[in-house]
DNA sequence: CGCACCCCCTGCCGGC
DNA sequence: TGCCGGCAGGGGGTGC
């Protein structure tokens, strides 16, 4: 679920809501995710003020008053909402935050597959290992050249590759790949340099874009106050399998591409 | 090192 | 109507 524009659409309604505020008490109802929660995870959180809230690629950095990070990836279905505690409680509703100000932040998350650690903040960027941030100077063409020339891979793989660059996952490589008309599926190394620049333009163009309408709700996805974004009414490619392309009128393909499914138009990039 | 394949987990949808 | 297989926005491990 979500990607790099629905991690900053939650990360900016969290800041509104959570700097500054102090945990008082932590409630683990299932501390089994990905993998699980440290056991002293509860006691660490405890007492803690929240000074500061980042994102790194798909991660939520929150930063606390001792210096440590509580670093918080969502997965698939994770949602962080923060609302009162009287507010019933729903089935894959894991993990209770309770705050100063009487508030409530609630982690829910289906399938499990987020992740949450707390630590020093070198060693937690150590093991994620992420690339450069997409909306960054450092995400240019001659990085992303490179790295196109540096492997044997597709463009679509490369770019969802969080060490090449971090926070774009299936969604938004498709729709980068059709506004800057190549298709996925095409090894990385063969693309020219013109393609390459057209790819870093529309990387930044389409994730700008995506965050300016909230991030995209394919079913599940909700902001930090609940409210599901609109980039899926957006969508050239991703989910149109056989409707027709917005630009041509070629109805969209699909083709599975290292496991995932790639859209793409068969004639606007070709 | 890359990569094909499998796993993690729940929910939903379409086909039979 | 109900069951079953396939698929889903995430990442990681293994064996070749």
């Amino acid at each position: 679920m979500p990607e790099l524009p629905e991690v900053e659409t939650v990360r900016r309604g969290l800041e509104r809501l959570l700097l500054g505020q102090t945990i008082v008490r932590v409630e683990i109802r299932e501390p089994r995710l990905r993998r699980p929660l440290a056991p002293d995870f509860a006691g660490l959180l405890t007492g803690r003020t929240i000074e500061q809230i980042k994102r790194r690629g798909k991660y939520l950095h929150f930063g606390l008053d001792n210096q440590q990070v509580w670093l918080v990836h969502l997965g698939m279905t994770g949602q962080l909402i923060v609302d009162e505690p009287a507010a019933a409680l729903l089935p894959h509703d894991h993990i209770l935050v309770f705050l100063q100000n009487a508030r409530r932040l609630r982690y829910h998350d289906p399938r499990r597959f987020g992740l949450m650690l707390i630590g020093e903040e070198q060693d937690l960027s150590a093991c994620t290992g992420l690339g450069v941030e997409p909306l960054s100077r450092d995400f240019n063409v001659r990085y992303l050249w490179a790295k196109t020339q540096a492997t044997q891979r597709t463009i679509k793989d490369l770019l969802m590759n969080q060490r090449v660059v971090a926070g774009i996952g299936n969604i938004y490589a498709n729709e980068i790949l059709f506004r800057a008309r190549v298709r996925p599926t095409w090894m990385s190394a063969t693309l020219s340099l013109d393609a390459v620049t057209r790819i870093v333009k529309a990387t930044k163009v389409v994730l700008r874009e995506a965050i300016r309408y909230r991030g995209s709700s394919i079913s599940d996805y909700r902001d930090g106050e609940g409210n599901p974004g609109s980039f899926q009414d957006r969508f050239y490619v991703y989910n149109r399998e056989g409707q027709c392309c917005r630009r041509c009128h070629t109805p969209i393909r699909r083709e599975t591409c290292g496991g995932r499914s790639a859209y793409f138009c068969p004639t606007c990039q070709c």
